[in-house]
This record gives structure tokens, C-alpha cells and sequence, in this order.
DNA sequence: AGAAAATGTCATACC
DNA sequence: CTGGTATGACATTTT
């Protein structure tokens, strides 16, 4: 074998320079690291670091292990087909991967904010019709990019060269989302980007495009009401505001006497932006949330920083410190704030809120004519100000507002809010720290005992089909090492000399068994670490101190002696006799035995002939009872070796698929939670959108003198048929407790 | 030379 | 029960 390498590599360099010479342009270095797996496989040797991927190329092109004919329940190890898929995916990802991030980078663009998270966009766009307005196109592009996403990258994983290994996936999508971020603030990602130049006009209408979308609901949204217009969420179709257009028209049915004659104009309501308070609460709202989505940042900041000039955690704080009056609000007049727009997303967060204020209702005059069904099933009675705020503020907002502020939540919690808390909870808890993140990978590591962190050497692509035929094809009864492929035709000759009538009639069955045995065998190496002996346990058991293991095995000491004793000068041909000696030093110990006993056929039978044939084999000929010994050793042990062969396959399978599982998973999670900052900002607009509308039609409403009402003393609330109610506080605070109650009893 | 990886062997359990 | 496989724990060989 080693030979044959030196000889091939060097006749494949004579033959380059030859080619060269007749002006053929050869690039051996692409024969080394493509695909032609024999010529690799041969060169480099199958002990390479390069073996990596041949184990799986095997898997590949025999689907399955190619190994003894009984093995073939192998493929049944393992349970589900879909590792097995994953185990294939695996060589064409295993490459890490500078160039993936770099094709990252490029691809982003593409993807803008809310249109790039199909899956998760169930609710954000189905309840968004507002984005079908920029035009039907840009969606499906976008759903498209993001579907390849994870397989477009795996592909381009095989061609990509390791360079920066410190960018998991994970960081690559966290710094996708970051991206996104700084698009919120307006910042260009050109700015970042380093290849982008060639598709720059893309990238900017791209960027515009995100740009839009991403403030889907404040821009768009906004445009379209002052269009006067509702927009379906499922069409995206537009249609007429039914709301009125004067609310001061309004009646309110609340008695008179219970209105304060003069409301000091900083008792307005908490959603208000004019006082200090409520401002205070909306910025620690936003605080708090800046600071927990730049927790779950933080698991990317070195990656970021390699992006950034700019610290990481600047960008986003900016823009999750968004002020609540943010001009969004300005051009929305009362009708717009039909809140068609938003309806359906509410609907989303809180779609138990429907049936709550049919109580209050009939004793509240509308402020809207009913006919506006977009907001009946969606909003319902729900307290609006109740989503503005959560609850922990609640009290932060009466502590900084004074008692005699009454919250004009009503101490509703909506549930939308818990939500997202426990969401933003978990997001921090379950790995996006990356501390504890890698606290849990150590611990899953250490767990099963299995260092997981191979290395990732890349990947050749000799087939290890391609070296067990080569190998077996040179040899005919090679029984196990890939090293006595050449010494199994010595092995053969010297049956054949001390043998009575070994006939080479069999030499293609030889073959074919060999082939079947060996076929397998040297594959995979270097490419994981194995560390399943744990040293640790050998010296605390008692057991093991005087395992004296004699690998003889029942041998009889007179064979034993033979065995280990050279072969008698046997050999007549002198010339053949160093090659001979070469050989002899490739024989197994078994082989020598064998030979040293005199046994008339070759290892190779005698590990794979079926039992029916060894038998017959057996009486064919007069063997002592060491003779028999020794062959049914032999067995025995070929077998075994096969079978351990198989084993530590098997072994590296399973735990080459655990990675893979992991890995899957990891990148599963860094989707989810991306998807879940994309969603809660999202939500976080809307939000805002329906806190300045309700700001305004608050403000606007007056009562019979003309007076604004105090937000102290009065909400608005949605009714169930589609209505707008204004009603006092403390009715509000009833249904607020009553509503807390409902959904959490519907839902059991 | 010696550490580490690969491979072989044995004992044992199981089918 | 026999023959075979699977696997942990070592032993030996190779790198």
C-alpha cells in the first residue's frame, strides 16, 4: 500500500508535468481536494485526517454499510430515517466555514424583517395585510430566501474553507438579527458589509423594502389609515374606514356628577406622552426590554463586534429606547384609528379578550357604530391601556405617578404581556445567556461522556469503497487489517505449500468474502475523538488488576511454541525469501498460527465460510485436535474482530448523529429565538401604535362642556360587538379583574 | 521513546 | 444448545 501511494502520487505529479508540457493546465491541488476518492484515498493514506468524510461517502454510496453480508440490520441501529438523512447532510455541512458567513453577509439583505420568518410569521403575517401592500412579490421572494436558508447553507458549507470557527450558525443568525436591528435605526447595513459592493442596488432596495416592513405597522399601517382606508389583514385588501370621523360627536352615558369639574392637566392618562410618568414608564418598558434583547444579544458580541465598529449592545438599546411618541403617531387621525390595521394582531395576543366587556356594554353607549367588525372579535372589551403596560410597571407607574393617579390599565394584564415576559424569561434563561448556554452544552457533554467538539478537520472525499475494493481486489483472502491485504496472497502461497490439495478454485469466493468482510474496515478514523474509556474506572475495579489476558487462547503450548517460532526455513525459493520475510511480518498472529499448525486453508475460510461450509471444510480434511482448536480460535476471533470493527462504526455513527442532532437543534433554537425577536417587536410596535391612538381618541373626547375627561377617571374600552365605550375607571378596573379570570378558566 | 490512535482479543450477554 | 453478534474492557500494534 505504501508503495502503491508513492508510486501513484508520483506518477500522477510526472503525468501533471507531462500535461503541463503539452499545455494542458492541471491543478493537482483540485484532484486532491475534490471528489475522486480512490486517488485521495491513496495518496493521503485512509489514516488521514481527511477520513473524515469518507465514512459517510461510504454511507453514501452504499447506503449503508458495506460490511458483512449478517450486518445487515446495521442501518436498522438506528432508529429513525431521519438521522440517518442527517448523517448525509452532515458531510456536506461538516465543513466549516468562513465563506458561509461571508455568504451570509451577502444574502441578508434579501431578507427583510418581518417578510423573512415564514414560519414564524403565521401570526405576524396573516394578520398583516398592511405588507401585501408593498406588493405581493416581495413576500414570496422573501419566504423563499429564508426557506433555503438553512439548506443553501449547508450546501455551500461543503465548498467553504474553515476559517473562522468561533461563527456558529447561531452567531451568524443573532447577527442577522442585529442587522435587522440597526436597519430599525436606519442605519444602512452597507455600513457592515463587506461584499455587498457587487449587489449594492439590490441591498438598498432591499434595504428600503425592510425598512418598510419593518415598521410595517407604524409607516405602512399609518399610511394606509390616512388613506382612510382599513386594510384586511388576509387580503390586503383596502377598503374604506367605517369609523367615524368626529368622536367628539360621541355621548358617553357616564353620569355627569361623577366628572371632576377641573382635572389637573397632569393627571392625564398614563398612555399620554405629555406627563413626565407615563413617560418614564413607557422608557423603562422599553428599557427593560432593550436590556433583555441585548442580554439575549450578548451571546453574539464578539461576533458583532467583528461586524460592528460599534459596541453591540449600542444599537439595539437605541432602538429599543424608542421614544413612544415616536412621529408614527402624528399623522393618524382619530377615524384611521379605526385600528382595523391592528385588530387582527391583537387578536393574536390576547384572543380570549372577546367576550369581556359584554357586560359593560349595555350600560355604555358605543362610541362607534357597530358596523366595524374588524374590531369585534379582536379587540373586544379589552382595556387598551391594559397592553401598553407590564404589570410589573404597574406599580413603578403608581409609585412614580402618585396614588391619586389611578392606573389607567385598570391593572388589566393582558395576557400578551405575561407572555412576551416569560418569552423574553426563557429567551435569557435558555441559552440565549451564553453563559449558561455553555453551561448546558458542557454539561450535555459531560453527560455522555462523549467529547462532541470534534474537530471538524475538513473533509476529503476518498470513498472508502474505492480502497476496500482496491485492497480486496489486490488480495484474495485478506481476512482482517487493511495491512494484510498484501501478505493474505502470501498467506495463500504458504497454504499452499504446506497443504494438502488447497485448491485456487475458490479464489473468487475468497474475494467476495474478503470483500464482504473488509470492505468496511479502514474507513474511519481520525476525525472524532473516542473517548469512551474513561481511565478512571480501570484502576478502582479489583477485578481487572489480574486480567492476565492470554491471547492464545486455548492453544496447546507445543503450538504456542511453533507459532512464535519462525517458519523452518521453508521457503525454497531464495530469491522470494526477503519478500517473504516481508510478508511474514504482515501476517496476523493468527495467520502464523495457522501456519505454524500446518492448517491446509486459509484464515479467510475459515473466519467467513458459512457453518455449513466450514464443517464440510473441516472434515474434508484429518486434523488434530489442535488443528481444530485453532481453526475454530481463529473463527472465533475473525468474527469477533469483524464484530468489533463493527461495533466502534457503530459507535462513531451514533455519536457523529448526536452531534448532528445537536447541532440541528442549536440551530433550530437560534431560528426560534430569532423569530421570537422579529415577533416581539412586532408586537412591540403595534403597541405603540395602539397606545397613541388611544391617546388620541382619548384626548379628543369632550364632554357636554366641552371639557376633556380626566384619564384618571375614564378608559376606553372595546366591546364585543365592535364598539368603543367610554366608561369610568372603576367599572374598567372590574372587568379588568373579571377578564384576568375568564381566559385562564376558558382555557382549562 | 513514548503518547495516542487504531486495531485486536477476551469475556460476557444476548439472540 | 450451537453459532453468531454486540460490546465493554483491556492488550497490542501502528502512527
Amino acid at each position: 500500500m505504501l508503495s502503491l501511494k508513492k508510486y501513484l502520487t508520483e506518477g500522477l505529479l510526472q503525468f501533471t508535468i507531462l500535461l503541463s508540457l503539452i499545455g494542458v493546465r492541471v491543478d493537482v491541488d483540485t484532484y486532491l481536494t475534490s471528489q475522486l476518492p480512490p486517488l485521495r484515498e491513496i495518496i493521503l493514506g485512509p489514516s488521514s485526517a481527511y477520513t473524515q468524510t469518507q465514512f459517510h461517502n461510504l454511507r453514501n454510496t452504499l447506503d449503508g454499510y458495506g460490511i458483512h453480508p449478517k450486518s445487515i440490520d446495521l442501518d436498522n441501529y438506528f432508529t429513525a430515517r431521519r438521522l440517518l438523512s442527517q448523517v448525509r447532510a452532515l458531510d456536506r455541512f461538516q465543513v466549516p466555514t468562513t465563506e458561509v458567513n461571508a455568504w451570509l453577509v451577502h444574502r441578508d439583505p434579501e431578507g427583510s424583517v418581518s417578510g423573512s420568518q415564514p414560519s414564524a410569521g403565521l401570526a405576524l403575517e396573516s394578520s398583516s395585510g398592511l405588507q401585501d401592500v408593498t406588493g405581493p412579490d416581495n413576500g414570496v421572494r422573501e419566504s423563499e430566501t429564508e426557506q433555503g436558508f438553512s439548506e443553501d447553507l449547508e450546501d455551500l458549507g461543503a465548498v467553504a474553507p474553515p476559517v473562522s470557527g468561533d461563527l456558529t450558525k447561531e452567531d451568524i443568525d443573532l447577527i442577522d438579527i442585529l442587522w435587522r436591528q440597526d436597519i430599525d435605526l436606519g442605519a444602512g447595513r452597507e455600513v457592515f458589509d463587506y461584499s455587498h459592493r457587487q449587489k449594492e442596488q439590490d441591498v438598498d432596495k432591499d434595504l428600503r423594502d425592510g425598512g418598510e416592513q419593518e415598521d410595517t405597522w407604524a409607516g405602512e399601517g399609518a399610511e394606509a389609515l390616512a388613506r382612510n382606508l382599513l386594510v384586511d389583514g388576509e387580503t390586503g385588501e383596502s377598503f374604506p374606514a367605517q369609523f367615524p370621523a368626529d368622536v367628539s360627536s360621541l355621548t358617553e352615558v357616564v353620569p355627569s356628577e361623577s366628572e371632576p369639574p377641573a382635572l389637573e392637566n397632569n393627571l392625564l392618562s398614563p398612555l399620554l406622552t405629555g406627563t413626565e410618568s407615563p413617560f418614564d414608564l413607557e422608557q423603562q418598558w422599553q428599557d427593560l426590554m432593550s436590556i433583555m434583547e441585548m442580554q439575549a444579544m450578548e451571546v453574539n458580541s464578539s461576533a458583532s463586534e467583528i461586524l460592528y465598529s460599534a459596541p453591540p449592545g449600542d444599537p439595539l438599546s437605541t432602538n429599543y429606547s424608542l421614544a413612544p411618541n415616536t412621529p408614527i403617531n402624528q399623522n393618524v387621525s382619530l377615524h384611521q384609528a379605526s385600528l382595523g390595521g391592528c385588530s387582527q394582531d391583537f387578536s393574536l395576543f390576547s384572543p380570549e379578550v372577546e367576550s369581556l366587556s359584554v357586560a359593560g356594554s349595555s350600560t355604555l353607549l358605543p362610541l362607534v357604530p357597530s358596523n366595524s367588525t374588524s374590531l369585534n372579535s379582536t379587540f373586544g372589551s379589552t382595556n387598551l391601556a391594559g397592553l401598553f403596560f407590564p404589570p410589573q410597571l404597574n406599580g413603578t407607574a403608581n409609585d412614580t405617578a402618585g396614588p391619586e393617579l389611578p392606573d389607567p390599565l385598570g391593572g388589566l394584564l393582558d395576557e400578551a404581556m405575561l407572555d412576551e415576559i416569560s418569552l423574553m424569561d426563557l429567551a435569557i434563561e435558555e441559552g440565549f445567556n451564553p453563559v449558561q448556554a455553555s453551561q448546558l452544552e458542557d454539561e450535555f457533554d459531560s453527560d455522555s461522556g462523549l467529547s462532541l467538539d470534534s474537530s471538524h478537520s475538513p473533509s476529503s472525499l476518498s470513498s472508502s469503497e474505492g480502497s476496500s475494493t482496491s485492497s480486496s481486489s489486490s488480495s484474495s483472502s485478506s481476512s482482517s487489517s487493511s495491512s494484510s491485504s498484501t501478505s493474505s496472497s502470501a498467506s495463500s502461497s504458504f497454504s499452499e505449500e504446506g497443504a494438502v490439495g488447497y485448491s485456487s478454485d475458490s479464489e473468487t469466493l475468497d474475494l467476495e468474502e474478503a470483500e464482504g468482510a473488509v470492505g468496511y474496515q479502514p474507513e474511519y478514523s481520525k476525525f472524532c475523538r473516542m473517548s469512551y474509556q474513561d481511565p478512571s474506572q480501570l484502576s478502582c475495579l479489583p477485578y481487572l488488576e489480574h486480567v492476565g489476558h492470554n491471547h492464545t487462547y486455548n492453544m496447546a503450548p507445543s503450538a504456542l511454541d511453533a507459532a512464535d517460532l519462525p517458519p523452518p526455513s521453508a521457503l525454497k525459493k531464495g530469491s522470494k525469501e526477503k519478500q517473504a520475510d516481508f510478508l511474514d511480518k504482515q501476517m496476523s498472529r493468527d495467520e502464523h498460527r495457522a501456519r505454524a499448525m500446518k492448517i491446509p486453508f486459509t484464515n479467510d475460510k475459515i473466519i467467513n465460510l458459512p457453518v455449513e461450509e466450514f464443517n464440510e471444510l473441516l472434515s474434508k480434511y484429518q486434523l488434530s485436535e489442535a488443528q481444530l482448536s485453532l481453526i475454530r480460535d481463529i473463527r472465533r476471533r475473525g468474527k469477533n474482530k469483524m464484530a468489533a470493527q463493527n461495533c466502534r462504526k457503530r459507535k462513531l455513527d451514533t455519536i457523529l448523529n448526536l452531534e448532528r442532532d445537536v447541532e440541528d437543534l442549536q440551530r433550530d433554537k437560534a431560528r426560534l429565538l430569532r423569530e421570537k425577536v422579529e415577533f416581539l417587536r412586532s408586537l412591540r410596535q403595534m403597541k405603540q401604535k395602539v397606545q397613541s391612538l388611544y391617546q388620541e381618541v382619548f384626548g379628543r373626547l369632550r364632554d357636554e362642556n366641552g371639557r376633556p375627561y380626566s384619564p384618571s377617571q375614564y378608559a376606553l374600552q372595546y366591546a364585543g360587538d365592535g364598539s368603543v365605550l367610554l366608561i369610568p375607571r372603576t367599572m374598567a378596573d372590574q372587568q379588568a379583574r373579571r377578564q384576568e379570570r375568564k381566559p385562564k378558566d376558558r382555557r382549562k
